[in-house]
DNA sequence: GCAATTTTTGACCGTTTGGACAATCGTTAA
DNA sequence: TTAACGATTGTCCAAACGGTCAAAAATTGC
């Protein structure tokens, strides 16, 4: 009731120095690096910390545990997730937000692929330390950005399609070219799957959902 | 060079008895619903065991590794796996043939989501232990089929549009489903997210692809 | 029925792992 | 200068893990 106030889990005051707020953020740099290759449970504290110059007591001093660490990179992560999808603007002109959420989603994909299969991981494990913020905040987000594109798709201004359906599409394809990325540039070869396959999938996929 | 023939690997005589080829059958069919719950590193011999109900022991008496049992397990994957597309028929009507591979894949999904959790988790780790087939078996039959699709887009009987990118998003919007359910029957909610999703899915996809 | 073979198990081993701890080293501010 | 506090590390531990082994139990072939 008085002063530490919360009875929950985050730390009261965090109160951070200098070189606490650059610590945390150089282990986050190199779990991201770790977790995103081998899972949460193929990662071991041993290769995080070495991957970020440290000993593993020292890292331990800055996050309590392991799943400290990946707790804060998935929190992180999530914002970033649904930034996009949340710029997607009812007033703007449907096949330009579309072409554009479909740009930012590739871009990701190409810029930042480890968040993408960490995120990846976590579903894939069904994700159980993300439920609750699927069922709530992505549900409504989804929702509410669903109800929109169905009002567009009403002006006739998009194809018919189911818009839920639609925006999984968007993820699914999107997406793919992160997490399974060993995999398209397999099968693409040496002179296709160059760099250029980022731009040669966004040509593609504006194509295929406005074309 | 005389009896055993075989400097490589697999046992030259397998000769199983009876109850070898059931018990062997048994741990498959548990490892592959533990590995694609927590991935390879994330399962033990000891959890594949008891949902095979029987000692650790015992199971290593069939399979000498943990790693042997996931070997076993990803060959059989890319026999179904590589399937469907295997059946697309230059000669088809182009409509018809990829109507049927999406609604392949869309079923695949649906009735076999731990065989492509396994493969998903196994792309996401970077797939190492099935690179030379991407490279190769994999490689080859896509490249194949992009042949026949390009020409049927020659022939106007497809939409203009790269086939390979075409090839991939059919496998990522299909496996999608499989895949990131936990994501999907969160967002859609128990309305929308019940058993109809698979139906639903195939529906837009057909629309998508074809539409 | 019995010997040979296959199957099953309890006990065990070396290694890896997440994490604790106390001691040390460095920094800072009075 | 020094006391207080922040940062770092070597050492250690208990649990979990992959895998071995010898011996027991069950099955099979005669």
């Amino acid at each position: 009731m008085s002063r530490t106030g919360a009875i929950v889990d985050e730390p009261a005051k965090p109160k951070r120095t200098r070189i606490q707020r650059e610590r945390r953020e150089l282990i986050r740099e190199a779990a991201l690096e770790v977790f995103s290759q081998h899972g949460f449970r193929g990662s071991t504290i041993d290769q995080i910390a070495e991957a970020a110059g440290m000993s593993k007591p020292n890292l331990l001093y800055y996050f309590k545990s392991k799943e400290a660490i990946f707790v804060t990179l998935i929190d992180r992560l999530m914002e970033a997730w649904l930034a996009p999808l949340r710029e997607m603007n009812a007033d703007g002109d449907p096949a330009t937000e579309i072409r554009s959420y479909i740009r930012r989603k590739v871009e990701m994909a190409r810029d930042f692929p480890r968040e993408s299969r960490l995120f990846a991981n976590e579903i894939l494990q069904g994700a159980p330390r993300i439920m609750p913020l699927l069922e709530g905040e992505l549900k409504d987000l989804v929702d509410e950005k669903a109800e929109i594109i169905r009002q567009w798709i009403r002006q006739g201004k998009l194809r018919e399609a189911d818009p839920h359906h639609f925006i999984f599409a968007i993820w699914a394809t999107t997406q793919h070219y992160a997490d399974f990325d060993v995999q398209v540039r397999a099968v693409l070869g040496p002179e296709k799957g160059g760099e250029s396959r980022f731009e040669d999938a966004a040509a593609f996929l504006e194509k295929l959902f406005l074309g």
